[in-house]
DNA sequence: TCTACCTATGAACAGCTTGTCATATGTTCA
DNA sequence: TGAACATATGACAAGCTGTTCATAGGTAGA
């Protein structure tokens, strides 16, 4: 607080701005779509529905077991259900709400006007 | 397309899911809210409209240092403006789609239903 | 049961991020 | 001009991420 230029509207704003705990939340969700291939994989889930490892893998163009890594990692986060059947495991998007920010940033990065 | 379980369906969704340049776009693009203290920067720049590096570095609680190397990574990315008045630097958020972004997930994951 | 197959996982490694520190640049004011 | 200030930047260290490789577990079919 000792050279803000203006101390009482930093104080003011302090309490209005996200807090550490919900930043960091955030930042977690924001993570799980900061990376291209799972990107690719969470458009392919929403697109097919349902997909094993294999089938996955060969569509985002992925090692087996790199896709299982991040399967895992979506996994624990949350962001992806997992239905075991023989020897394959199907994997389906279980957060709706990464589905519409992927469908947000689609339609305004890609689609959209450059604003 | 060895083993896949159903060539067909996974040619034929090949064409559907996001490519691979757009699914890199989008990467970058989460990967500018996909850490703490740029969220709390964006929510702080989004509240205020403008505000100096200083007071930016005051209210997200960072250094002036780190403040100012992730304002530069912010603004290569166009994602913010700086202006400059006297000794001091104004930054304000250039990119409505982020803020977006960033509103939809304040909306679904602090403020809306767990679903 | 034996074998091939599908997936999961741990270890190791490279590349990227982010923060700190030191320093440079430019500005205001005395 | 000199001093204090605001910001920018480069170098470096520490931590994190994502991939590969080796391996293990569980399942289906011969």
């Amino acid at each position: 607080m000792e050279h803000a230029h203006d101390p009482q509207r930093t104080a003011a704003l302090e309490e209005r701005i996200l807090d550490h705990d919900d930043s960091e939340l955030l930042a977690e969700r924001f993570k799980l779509l900061a990376d291209p291939v799972r990107i690719r994989m969470v458009s392919a889930l929403v697109e097919a529905g349902e997909l094993c490892v294999c089938d996955l893998a060969e569509l985002v163009g992925a090692s087996e077991s790199a896709t299982s890594h991040q399967l895992r990692q979506m996994r624990l986060a949350g962001l992806v259900r997992a239905r075991k059947q023989g020897r394959s495991v199907y994997y389906r998007v279980a957060d709706s709400h990464i589905r519409l920010l992927l469908d947000v940033a689609v339609e305004h990065y890609l689609h959209g006007d450059p604003r």
